[in-house]
DNA sequence: GATGGCGATACCCTGGAGGCATCGCCGTAC
DNA sequence: GTACGGCGATGCCTCCAGGGTATCGCCATC
């Protein structure tokens, strides 16, 4: 009657792996159980998910399916548990999580108005987990960069902010007042994490260097691996001696929007939506001229 | 380790009869089994659920949170399961839902264009399930107006349209070019299901005329228990001999909406979506000044 | 103080999930 | 061509979870 979770977990570790003794092993259980544990799944379902053939393991059409339906599944599962167990407590407590640059403090303020008696915690999330920390429960709201898979998600623009390139202190382009994009055809860019892939899928582990946050990007650009792109409210709090940001006048701006879980219903949730949308403004600040203006002028003493 | 869909459908049952005894009635399960259940999913979730005393059976705080996350993780298990079978049987089928009044065919035609191979198929919907076939998957898109409890899904508005009071042809407001909120006030309003409740709550069956569509809400009109409203193309769309349509100036606009399940992620779900945001000024047509002279026209004939 | 309603406990039975050993199939190597 | 190895499936055992019935314990009511 009832979708069994379990069973679930199995079937995607299996579909991940397409090799079911493999997929035990990441499960710890033996290869057997997992054998018998599909089939009841597609017994259960009444449809046959997985093609054993001596070529190995493929997915049916229905297999297909029900992998991209069981990440967001199991992740609001564990959403679940943690916010029952978040609420067992007793704690009134909201966890908001923030990319970097961006800086929330206006709509905490405001928050905290009209909710005195809730602790609003703030937590950096990055581009690579930022959807899958909403969709299980660790962060309730999320101040989020695009692109961003919506999967299980409400997600509301606030702001638009200009982009600049990284680039190591030596580039030819380093120190410039601005340039296009056009200047920086053919030059390698740092591979960043896929955030578009589902959350049960992680990248292939040795697929180029895996460049995940501000620091490892600077750290990466400044060694000359590549270079990069960031936020200009990101370029404004973070500086490396090594790197140096230079406005790219053609390139798409970067997205802020808020992000909640879909299927999170909530009067305290809303209301801090509601003071970070009325403060959106404030929070975009970090980004502007003025800001760009004072943080760069400083940088150039030392890059 | 993973959450039990059961014990979590068990819950539900006795959090909404707050009554071991009947819940158990309800799932067809004996009382004693239903009691350790609950026990079960208490000591899994680490967290007491449910107080029991002599003055009966209350919720805690975390069987509060627990009753509102459980009934759209409910709801999305199901989508999962009936969205897989419809996989494993290989038919590319897109079911469009629309509420009253409103015509998805532009969207259809438009979409055809892009996926010749998928069958569209349209089905009306009310306003007390609208969410609910959303969220576990009877509809892949629908055409809803507000309110709507967006729990689960994501909605981006489309257009708005006037709405008008239906009245029974014998009342004195009847046949008026047009009139004001305020002159209807203390007029008996036909009840409408709340549609912000729950997927799980069933609105208690005896409470007032449970008005549901259109032709219910002629119906109990005409037989003078109450009046009501349409959005415009509804009432275009819809007439009865004993009822009469009368603009309201002042009244809020009704607002037309496109909703998918927020879990739902498919690039055909996502053409048809944008093939109804492209064709939403001509969907928007059937409500719109002309065609209202024209039924309006029509209707005093008989009304 | 007797009674009845209601959730919890005790006890039993069955089925499902886990383990281990082994089979059957097929591709490959020598 | 045969031997071997990889891999999923099957057989068989154990144990616990989920189902049932009978009954207890508590309390409110009369």
């Amino acid at each position: 009657m009832d979708l069994d979770l379990r069973k679930l977990r199995y079937f995607v570790a299996v579909a991940d792996r397409l090799h079911f003794g493999r997929a035990a092993d990441d499960l710890h259980i033996a290869q057997p159980v997992l054998s018998r544990q599909i089939r009841a799944l597609e017994q259960d379902l009444g449809a046959p998910l997985l093609i054993r053939d001596s070529h190995g393991v493929a997915l049916t059409d229905a297999g297909r399916q029900l992998l991209t339906d069981a990440g967001p599944l199991l992740a609001s599962a564990d959403a679940v548990r943690r916010r029952v167990t978040v609420a067992a407590r007793g704690s009134r407590r909201l966890m908001v999580g923030f990319r970097a640059g961006i800086t929330a403090t206006a709509a905490v303020r405001e928050f905290a108005i009209r909710h005195p008696d809730v602790i609003v915690d703030v937590q950096r999330i990055e581009s690579d987990d930022q959807a899958a920390m909403l969709l299980d429960g660790r962060i309730d709201v999320g101040y989020v960069r695009l692109p961003i898979d919506e999967t299980g998600l409400r997600v509301t623009p606030l702001y638009t902010e200009p982009r600049v390139a990284v680039l190591p202190a030596g580039h030819r382009f380093a120190g410039r007042e601005q340039i296009t994009e056009a200047d920086l055809a053919g030059e390698p860019l740092l591979w960043h994490p896929d955030t578009s892939t589902q959350p049960t899928k992680r990248p292939h582990p040795n697929a180029g260097y895996l460049v995940r946050g501000v620091d490892e990007t600077l750290e990466h650009v400044a060694a000359g691996r590549g270079i990069s792109f960031l936020a200009r409210s990101t370029a404004v709090f973070y500086s490396h001696p090594e790197v140096s940001y230079v406005p790219v006048t053609d390139l798409a701006p970067d997205q802020v929007c808020l992000a909640v879980a879909a299927s999170r219903t909530s009067p305290v949730v809303d209301d801090f939506l509601a003071a970070a949308h009325a403060t959106a403004e404030i929070t975009a600040e970090c980004g502007n001229d003025e800001m760009w203006r004072l943080a760069s002028g400083a940088a150039t003493q030392h890059g």
